[in-house]
DNA sequence: TTCGTTTGTGCCATATTGTGGAACAGCGGT
DNA sequence: ACCGCTGTTCCACAATATGGCACAAACGAA
């Protein structure tokens, strides 16, 4: 294996060791994660010992095992305010709350989860996603296709398109790599996305992109409810509500203008 | 300078580099950063490139500056999540919203600062703290002298209880260190702390511990909001609730059951 | 109880890895 | 034009991180 940037091999192995603490391991002995990781279990055990002692990572009084740190949620809430995103779409956020009562949230996608970075309820009681801080697999989200659509035209294929690994949360999830690419495409296309029914049975969402100054569409913003009051023309609907929400947000990030009619599709 | 764990330099200096990235400089140049620091800049070049590589820093395109990363953001909701305190408390912050109207906030110490870990806006719409994952100085809140209160007396005294440095927000913000030593004493004595106009002329908070299984203080919970409406006697009412809340939270935390008299002092 | 296994941890010789000096190109300001 | 600054590359050196080995304690099975 070639490193990409030479002489780190210790910091890269420090946040593997960090990125293993993910939505199915929340917690991590010695042993386990060394081979795991496929490191030597001193390494581990210094790394680890290290990472505590830097308050990333916390160690469970009972059961000795490792969970990430409280200084992570300080960085972790840094990084977010350091963001422009979460400033420029806050109020956005509101509005649309406010005009369509559902709930809106703003994510971004990391890895081949998105991540809710701001969300406001609306005003029906069912249907609001859980809370904040959440993250579902991309593929079965309205902001999670037009992220990794995004991804695919990606004028540097910075990142791989990579297919994720599509896991079924519904019987209406897509887990058909070929059928998925078809909707990323059509996605791309249409520059909004929907998701029904597909990240659980009842819950409908529409998404729109944002964009930042460069054009490169960074985050998306969707909202989503019960799928009840998701009609075909209700749809439509908050597509241009989410749509204007979205051009008005990349706007503020300085995004290269677009006209309204396209904005709006 | 003695290394506290041997063979992590890289790793201790990786994580110095990205703590750097606080409220007062949220980005940095490579140069000025490795000033910062007293590392070499080379050094520093290849840490920033391989923070940036893991996704831990951004870089801005126009400036070529760095800034705090997404994947920190997924770091820090996976480390909130991590935390049983995110579910153990928020059905109370919200109960305690609902019977004040009043702004409340779970928040725990990080270094010298409190971190808004949740928080649910009461009615009033004057006096809710501006937002979500928000720093403060914590001798200047109701829950950092709290935390910092329970830091003196922890058995171990495992961090050093230093002085931080006492920075002045307010004509009422104490900076004495001996006065803030007896407010400390007073609060840890008393089981609950205020902070009047010590954080923003007009802002008034009172604020309980939260303890976990331990009976270690890991957290503390406030209820905050215009001055004009902490009177004398409603303070000891906000007191008597958000102490009740603290003592709910502390037990589903499996915290040692304290007599009700006492929790709710 | 007794073993046997697995855990987390300490030690230490080795060479891989990270370090920082020196030098460079690009840029903006004086 | 120059200077002073930035971010960046290259490279020789040795300090640093590595992983083998070994051990005590905890655990589970017999």
């Amino acid at each position: 294996m070639v490193a990409p940037y030479p002489g780190t091999q210790a910091v890269r192995r420090a946040f593997a060791v960090l990125k293993a603490f993910d939505s199915d391991h929340s917690q991590w002995s010695i042993t386990d994660l060394s081979r795991h990781i496929g490191l030597h279990k001193t390494t581990t055990f210094r790394l680890l010992g290290a990472l505590a002692h830097e308050g990333m990572l916390e160690r469970d009084a009972a059961s000795g095992a490792y969970r990430l740190g409280a200084e992570l949620i300080a960085l972790g809430t840094q990084a977010l305010r350091a963001t422009d995103l979460y400033m420029a779409s806050h109020a956005e956020l509101e509005a649309v709350a406010r005009d369509t009562g559902e709930t809106v949230t703003i994510e971004i996608l990391v890895g081949d989860e998105t991540v809710i970075l701001d969300e406001v309820h609306g005003r029906y009681l069912v249907g609001g996603r859980p809370d904040f801080g959440l993250r579902f697999p991309a593929h079965t989200t309205s902001t999670g296709k037009l992220l990794l659509a995004a991804a695919r035209h990606g004028h540097r294929a910075e990142r791989r398109a990579r297919m994720p690994k599509l896991v079924r949360l519904t019987s209406r999830t897509i887990t058909d790599p070929a059928k998925l690419e078809r909707e990323l495409a059509k996605v791309w296309r249409q520059g909004f996305a929907t998701a029904i029914d597909e990240i659980e049975l009842g819950y409908a969402a529409v998404g729109a992109p944002i964009r930042n100054y460069e054009g490169r569409t960074v985050a998306a913003i969707s909202v989503g409810g019960a799928r009840a009051r998701f009609t075909r023309s209700r749809i439509a609907e908050l597509v241009t509500r989410v749509s204007m929400a979205a051009a008005e947000i990349s706007r503020r990030l300085g995004a290269p203008t677009r006209s309204p009619a396209t904005a709006a599709m």
